[in-house]
DNA sequence: CGTACTTTTGAATCGCATCAAATCTGGTGG
DNA sequence: CCACCAGATTTGATGCGATTCAAAAGTACG
């Protein structure tokens, strides 16, 4: 299902050493596609232009939880020394996706340190959205939960809906049915809006 | 509280480069004392040689959340770029802990590329710790979260508790009498064993 | 010895998971 | 264009498990 190549995203050029672009492969990608599987060997990182993948990894009796859903920026920066996947890659809304060879990344990483040091800054911010996330998950009720999230990841207290509240209601580890009941309680009480594929936050005072 | 300096700790003088060694303090710390708060600047990195921290932060009705609980390592590598700190770094057992100034390892990355590699290489294997934490944090039962707990952190099923049953609490995001109920009936079930400090699963077949 | 903290147990309550079923939706092929 | 299907959405009923509040017993430390 993919397409030809096309000029990548400028926040992806700045990034990446000028050497570095005509590596790049940019491509479309249909809901459904896997980027990678648990288990093969890493050869690309994916940089998501638009779209929204999600990573998934399958706990012993087959149910799924999603470890990060992203639709925008890399998918699976952890891989890049790593000689295995230890998640799925699942495309679950149409996407722009370009790939980056992780041989070559790891080239630039160690001859040019002004981009391991924007590298670097790049996995700092991850690993601050997941300590976000952690804090998230430890909050006992799905409407602190989901404030938590508007709160500390929306843009002006608003937040897209990729594919729907389902996929959400995982990342908030909570049932698809708790969350229903959650959001059109906190409408009810006018607290929240949803638009189609957004929700925000209505001002309080 | 703080004692003389002394050598540093074999790991950490592997991953850091020679010339930076001289910026290194190791000191003595003792329980209660706090390594940094929210809101200050970073200056230093700090390793923990033994001992034990936790990353905290405070929810708005004065909940603690603990983010990160370390035995070994450096906490706080998020900092390294940041203006400030998002979160307090307590000392929850005696620890002794090298403090490295922030400044002198931006320079080390940007002009020692191999450098740059390992500290990458570190930030990528906490991203996989934190991933498994927020996998485990979407169990919904206690249970689930311990045996998860002591299958992926554990060294041979075996886990430290640092600090008492309470702090492990805290890390599993549940309310301490809850996994007071879970270790016992689990013991009673022959499940589990707990020695002085250190969790153990009972071989099963 | 007293104080502060952890550990432990008990009882009541509440929120979420779970199971079930009905409705709605977009997309497919006849 | 319409019938149909797979998936998402929604609502309902029930039970379990964790939170919450309370209190007692154990423990470390000055």
């Amino acid at each position: 299902m993919n397409s030809a190549s096309s000029p990548i995203h400028p926040e992806l050029a700045e990034l990446l050493p000028a050497d570095l672009h005509n590596f790049c492969v940019t491509s479309a990608y249909g809901k459904g596609e896997r980027l990678f599987e648990t288990g093969n060997k890493p050869a690309y990182m994916f940089f998501i232009a638009s779209g929204e993948v999600v990573l998934e990894r399958l706990g012993r009796h087959g149910e799924s939880v999603i470890l990060q859903r992203t639709r925008h920026g890399f998918v699976g920066e952890a891989s890049l020394q790593s000689a295995r996947y230890h998640c799925d890659g699942k495309v679950t809304a149409p996407a722009e996706i370009t790939q980056v060879p992780i041989r070559e990344i790891r080239v630039a990483i160690a001859t040019e340190p002004a981009f391991a040091t924007r590298w670097i800054g790049m996995l700092n911010l991850e690993l601050k959205r997941l300590r976000g996330q952690c804090e998230r998950l430890s909050l006992h009720k799905v409407q602190d939960r989901l404030l938590h999230l508007l709160e500390t990841e929306g843009e002006e207290e608003r937040y897209p809906l990729g594919s729907g509240l389902k996929s959400l209601a995982g990342e908030l580890g909570v049932t698809h049915e708790a969350l229903y009941r959650c959001v059109s309680d906190m409408e009810k009480r006018n607290l929240l809006r949803r638009d189609k594929g957004t929700l925000s936050l209505v001002a309080s005072e």
